[in-house]
DNA sequence: GGAAACTGATACGAACACGTATTATAGTGT
DNA sequence: ACACTATAATACGTGTTCGTATCAGTTTCC
């Protein structure tokens, strides 16, 4: 009674160019593609994201809770996160200077070498997944997905107030 | 020594226009706002998905591993989220007619009434998203964000099969 | 100075992502 | 018929996401 199952890849099917749908499977496919190449320097993508802002950010006070806002994240996935890390070395916590409450992040040898690997590895990806786009689709795609995702940040903020 | 924990959020700051910091602040924020908004519905975003799929295939056979395809994830997350939903009654698995194997996923009517109660708020938020874009920058993002994640997926599946 | 409101981090539990292994069934080639 | 390979679903373990509650320290306002 029912055609044999098929995924339909290409037909004229509108919900193919849905953002939400794209979104999705655009960061799926990429978070993918990152984890099964980072995999033999024993990182997952999200402590990859870690050492990338601790790296940029060297010099800088930065807490646990500003690591949730750079990652879009929260207190509770960063102390997670954070607690595996610190077992493995690549980072450390330190005490606040100005505020008790608050731990400092620095990362560590370890972790700083882990990451120029990673780097490697994170720049081939974007540089393939950019070739995709000509260099003046690329301005203006990336223009509009600032401005996409300044409205989805809003958008959560909104909500959160609501 | 170190100048007061901020984040920077406007400043010349060259990653804020990087691809993969892009996509992934994006889709943490629309599915955080998504999230926030279902939560009086007794639905997850994922879960969601599955009943937007299984409406828009209805009628045909879509099996768990289609269902995974469909949303870019895997056997093992479909089956433990099938489990859920199943237990909810919102969805059933039915024996596959010609493969034994495979098991035939049934949107039941308590989980089409959900669906359409969702859909209002997910249309509402897309709409809401897309109008940080004007009508011709909106036809030209999603054409290039087709592409993107087009390429995306075969970067994934290009790592899979290396 | 002191109560109230707020913030940074953590504990705990539910849901999701994903790798590996296992079982059952299908398909293939000889 | 037979061995070989491939696929559908599941079980189990680890890591991530996020809500709620809790505790300690900070800020605000009276």
């Amino acid at each position: 009674m029912n055609p044999p199952s098929q995924i339909p890849e290409s037909p004229a099917n509108a919900s193919q160019k849905r953002f939400p749908l794209l979104l999705r499977s655009a960061w799926f496919g990429l978070n993918q593609s990152f984890r099964i190449r980072i995999k033999p320097l024993g990182l997952t993508p999200d402590q990859f994201t870690v050492l990338r802002w601790l790296h940029e950010k060297k010099g800088e006070c930065i807490r646990q809770s500003d690591l949730a806002q750079l990652m879009s994240s929260d207190n509770n996935t960063i102390t997670s996160i954070i607690n595996r890390m610190e077992t493995n070395g690549w980072v450390k916590r330190s005490p606040h200077i100005h505020d008790q409450r608050a731990k400092q992040l620095i990362i560590e040898e370890a972790g700083e070498s882990l990451y120029f690997k990673g780097q490697a590895v994170a720049q081939a990806l974007e540089d393939e997944i950019m070739n995709s786009l000509s260099e003046a689709e690329r301005l203006m795609y990336l223009e509009f997905m600032h401005k996409v995702t300044r409205a989805c940040l809003d958008s959560r903020d909104a909500s959160r107030r609501a």
